[in-house]
DNA sequence: CCACAAGAATGAACGACGTTCAATAATAAA
DNA sequence: TTTATTATTGAACGTCGTTCATTCTTGTGG
């Protein structure tokens, strides 16, 4: 049976996969260790060597899958207005990064090895979440140029995330979350209305 | 000779930090050694470990002296009315940060363990470089209480912050310099004219 | 049902790392 | 010069990700 050799070879991808999100999720990106997590899933600690190319791969697909997970939160959002769809979309980017802080923050804490290429799987999912707020800012700036706009989107997207960021994991000053909201759409409304279209 | 002793226990502080931040510059962050910058700096391995109290240090002496770098480059930026200003402070930070890449990812790249708390000369120095844009920021929106105007600031800063940083580390889209200084030159007048004042 | 080849799972071992500390060397005091 | 104090040293330690010879499991042909 082919098919049952793939299976458990799955099987044990997706436990490692799940038992690596868990502990992520549950103590930061900095605390993984893999003797942790084979333990866990129960299985060797070589084993995930089989099922991984090493611990970069797999939190990689952890990151992978949490981009999926905003993405598919945020897509279904709508507005009455290209900038209030952009709005929403922002708020909804909060509400995950705030129900799942360590799991966000493991976006961007992860730092490849300056030598690796970034997979394409993970590439892709980089824009197609990026792809969601391109659709809205063509509407707000519909003079700006296909290349332009490429550009557009990630100082568009940085500034919200960087905003954020620093919002969300700053120690001394305490955004509430009803005035990071109120803080990020105002923010959103500012760009559209503020760029040169 | 007490002199003697500091003199040459600040020797070492000082070599020390100059290797590790020539480090820095030259091989990123993750790529910085204890050995490397002990056996540069002519010291034993322990030696590091009598002039400062771990690598976290070390690193965080090194972000800090940037942070000041930064500071003294951005300080004494003018503009003809406070918008202006920011956008010519904005542009500065760009400038630094295209000269000095590695110095300035180590900056956010650098994650200190989550049980440990900043230390005050460096969370000074933090506040100190968002000082320099509270005072245009505060004409800009004159009619905002202090403490929001705490929380404003953190917002704009992120969000030029996390523009340019995407921007710049971005291996798919090449944002050419001078398209990078007008886009962040538009996101600082869209932000003050687009917040409510 | 058995024997056997192919593949998967195992965990001890490896090298690299930050950090520590007993031993040594250097320095100031007597 | 002798002695006590302090600074420096680098071997050793514990932890980490990763590898690989060995063992076990699984699917196949007789």
């Amino acid at each position: 049976m082919r098919n049952n050799r793939e299976e458990r070879r799955e099987g044990l991808r997706e436990r490692l996969l799940a038992v690596t999100t868990a502990r992520i999720e549950s103590q930061g990106l900095s605390q993984l260790k893999a003797r942790d997590i084979t333990a866990e899933a129960g299985c060797a600690l070589g084993a995930l060597y089989t099922a991984f190319g090493d611990m970069d791969e797999l939190v990689m697909r952890v990151n992978t899958a949490t981009l999926i997970r905003m993405r598919e939160l945020i897509a279904p959002v709508k507005g009455e207005t290209p900038v209030a769809r952009l709005q929403a979309q922002a708020r909804a980017y909060i509400a995950f990064a705030m129900e799942h802080p360590r799991l966000w923050a493991a976006l961007f804490e992860f730092q490849l090895s300056p030598e690796r290429a970034l997979p394409d799987w993970m590439q892709a999912e980089q824009e197609a979440l990026m792809g969601l707020i391109a659709g809205p800012l063509a509407q707000v700036f519909p003079a700006l140029p296909p290349e332009d706009l490429l550009i557009r989107v990630r100082i568009f997207f940085g500034a919200v995330q960087g905003a954020v960021q620093l919002a969300l994991q700053d120690r001394f000053i305490a955004v509430p979350r009803a005035r990071l909201d109120a803080e990020i759409t105002a923010l959103v409304e500012a760009l559209c209305r503020g760029f040169a279209s």
